[in-house]
DNA sequence: CAATTCATGCAATGGTATTGCATTGTTAGC
DNA sequence: GCTAACAATGCAATACCATTGCATGAATTG
């Protein structure tokens, strides 16, 4: 069995050609994605399919949300470990202002954040705006 | 000078009645606020002229938007040294998924993030999701 | 093989965010 | 004070993204 339907599998997710698809995408390009661009890339393909497959794949635990609060929600692999409906996003996103590209920082960490007395927490979501590294100078 | 003029002079925003009644209700309520609930709060005023205070307050540091990434767009205070184009949002925001409930933790400082080489950032907004005080147990 | 469950495709809708434009109100220079 | 310039407001309209309903087709299970 290929990588593309090992995951699919081991994630509970019923293999199908638009899941294949939309995974093998990600896992090529290792890119941050929205929807419109990956309609633009499969033309062929229903929208709201890729839509769904998103959002499956988001609940299942394969591919995470990022809201940049400009466009539409970008999504990324989980290359931590998420599982159904708990992800673990360990790193901050960066949204460059300049060329608006949106990243993963792997490397970085998420610090431990103590909250207040009485507060429990499921999720941390961290966004940083600015230059990213092509952009300097 | 009452503070309300005065703050909105300090910031550089023109002084107008519905600039005085959206900056008071934030002061008052010490909430954090949506345009919808605005609306309604403000019936005789115009959903658009809210929306465009809201977007002049917040470019001139009077307030801060908060994206929980499900309904609208939230709105609170700046209590740090907010001015213009330059917002330091030092504390995160907390989305009960509970009551549904939005806060700004103002006692939890962002702690120190560092970039990779050649990043700079210019905006650090952090969320989290849980079950805030009033919804534990 | 039949029944059920799930995925897909198309259409339609809901909601929020945003812009255009005409009008009114405010400021500033003369 | 008067007039020109500018800013704020109110109404209408639109753009865009997110989401749902439903009928059809495919896959799975007993």
């Amino acid at each position: 069995m290929n990588r593309i339907d090992a995951i699919l599998q081991q994630k509970s997710v019923r293999i199908t050609p638009m899941r294949q698809l939309v995974l093998k995408h990600f896992l090529q390009e290792d890119a941050v994605l929205g929807l419109n661009e990956l309609e633009e890339t499969f033309q062929k393909s229903d929208r709201i399919t890729i839509y769904r497959t998103l959002k499956t794949f988001e609940e299942k635990g394969i591919i995470h949300s990022i809201q940049n609060g400009v466009s539409e929600v970008k999504y990324a692999l989980c290359k931590e470990h998420c599982e159904e409906q708990h992800h673990i996003d360990r790193h901050p996103h960066f949204h460059c202002l300049v060329c608006g590209s949106i990243e993963c920082l792997e490397s970085v960490l998420l610090p431990p954040t103590i909250l207040p007395q009485g507060y429990s927490a499921s999720e941390i979501k961290m966004n940083i705006k600015g230059r990213c590294k092509k952009c300097q100078g």
